[in-house]
DNA sequence: TCATATT
């Protein structure tokens, strides 16, 4: 039924709204189709916008690739069409070898010479420092899998070159993917060279710091930076500058305050908190149980909403005096714990147990954009973002119904952007009032309406 | 620095 070297093709851009029967005519003129699927959410059963595509002859797919892929744009869509061989067709890389253990003064043909007996080659380089010097390694890239398998079994461990300190290395060479994962790999063991619970220590501190000032303590806490990671020195001092700036924990700070975000009232002035000694916090609700609405705080009903617009946090609270000034500095911290720790991969609380207690809210849909207005971008964000994170930070100025953080995919690391949608454009524009020039760490969140569709299109 | 999605 179909070939045996037939290629799948991934089909990237296509409208949400089409499903197979309405593919299928696009792409039968290239061949008679064996399968073609479109990719669905496993649990939502949600249109991905892609699908893949086997044709029963190999030809087919080459005509189809290069007739279409970025050739055409379908309706509604603002990029055009992807039509390449599946990522399951792995790019070619199983014929690609990384070669260790050559001696730094080996040139690339001495390296060709070398892998020449065990097929056609189709590239081969010996990796190089930027002075030119060789880093004692190479790609070789063979024109089959075969061929390269056959150079391993031969060559790996089969010598050793001079001025080389071990044997020669011949493997196949990381995927894409296996980069990816090696790099966080390196990441994390940077971050590891600091006990893992120093980490959370330091996350205690901040939030202790954070729920009952007192000078004392903010110094210490400067001390104690010391001797954190990086990036849990860089979550206290903003921490404690937050603190010094704004007494009831508030961190945001919009370099252009439009709407200043201060207690509205300076009769009932949070400053008291400063002399409390750490008491016996309410749990806080952490990250997955963030609220902008502290009755979740503390299990009592609020007699009113701390936000009435979505940035005054404490705009309500001043005329029946309901919450002490623990429960209002319980109040802010909602902001603190649930933007701090989580924009720093500080999630685990002191109070790991509500984390566990807390059901994570339901998955987020796919990315989804809202009605024109309604969709904001987020730049600026920290590399440790994740949708949630994203999504817990903006879901106090309405209903979200898609945050998505962009990803790359090889690497699997954010790139410090994303996408808020809300279902209507008062929350989007008072999501960007309100968050634009939020500092977290060193940075500025820049927040503004996501460019239409149509934008940038000379014509 | 503006929706790239891989059963």
């Amino acid at each position: 039924m179909k070939e045996a070297d037939a290629i799948k093709l991934f089909i990237g851009q296509i409208p949400r709204n089409l499903e197979e029967k309405d593919l299928k005519p696009i792409f039968e003129q290239f061949g008679k189709i064996y399968e073609l699927t479109v990719i669905k959410d496993k649990y939502t059963g949600m249109h991905k916008g892609c699908a893949f595509l086997t044709y029963c002859a190999r030809e087919s797919a080459l005509k189809a690739q290069t007739a279409l892929h970025e050739q055409k744009t379908l309706p509604g869509m603002n990029r055009p069409i992807q039509v390449k061989p599946a990522d399951s067709e792995g790019r070619g890389e199983d014929r690609k070898l990384f070669v260790g253990m050559l001696g730094k003064q080996q040139e690339d043909d001495d390296v060709r010479k070398m892998f020449e007996p065990f097929g056609r080659i189709d590239e081969c380089t010996v990796l190089r420092a930027p002075d030119g010097t060789s880093k004692g390694c190479a790609f070789v890239k063979f024109q089959s899998h075969a061929e390269a398998q056959a150079a391993i079994n031969s060559l790996h461990g089969s010598r050793t070159l001079p001025g080389a300190s071990s044997s020669l290395v011949v493997k196949f060479a990381d995927t894409e993917k296996e980069r990816g994962l090696r790099r966080m790999q390196q990441v994390a063991s940077q971050l590891a060279v600091f006990s893992p619970m120093t980490l959370n220590l330091g996350a205690y501190n901040a939030y202790t710091q954070a729920v009952s000032i007192t000078l004392v303590q903010q110094q210490t806490l400067v001390a104690q930076s010391a001797y954190l990671s990086p990036i849990a020195t860089v979550a206290a001092v903003q921490m404690q500058q937050m603190a010094a700036l704004n007494g009831n924990g508030i961190i945001a700070t919009p370099i252009t305050p439009i709407t200043p975000i201060t207690p509205s009232s300076g009769t009932n002035t949070p400053p008291a908190i400063a002399a409390t000694p750490v008491p016996a916090l309410p749990p806080p609700v952490g990250i997955s149980g963030y609220s902008p609405v502290p009755a979740a705080a503390n299990g009592q009903p609020a007699s009113e909403t701390i936000y009435t617009n979505g940035i005054h946090p404490y705009q309500a609270q001043s005329s029946a005096g309901v919450l002490d000034p623990l429960q209002q500095a319980y109040a802010g911290m909602q902001h603190y714990t649930a933007a701090y720790p989580a924009a720093y991969g500080l999630v685990s609380t002191p109070f790991p147990q509500q984390h566990t207690l807390v059901p994570q809210q339901q998955q987020q849909q796919q990315q989804r954009e809202g009605p024109e207005g309604c969709n904001i971008f987020i730049y600026h964000l920290p590399q440790e973002f994740t949708d949630s994170e994203l999504l817990q930070m903006f879901l106090p100025f309405g209903n979200v119904i898609s945050a998505k953080v962009f990803v790359d995919r090889a690497t699997n690391q954010s790139k410090c952007f994303g996408f808020v949608s809300f279902d209507n454009p008062t929350s989007a524009q008072t999501a960007i009032q309100a968050m634009n020039g939020f500092q977290i760490g060193m940075k500025r969140l820049k927040v503004q309406l996501k460019r239409p569709k149509d934008a940038n299109r000379p014509y």
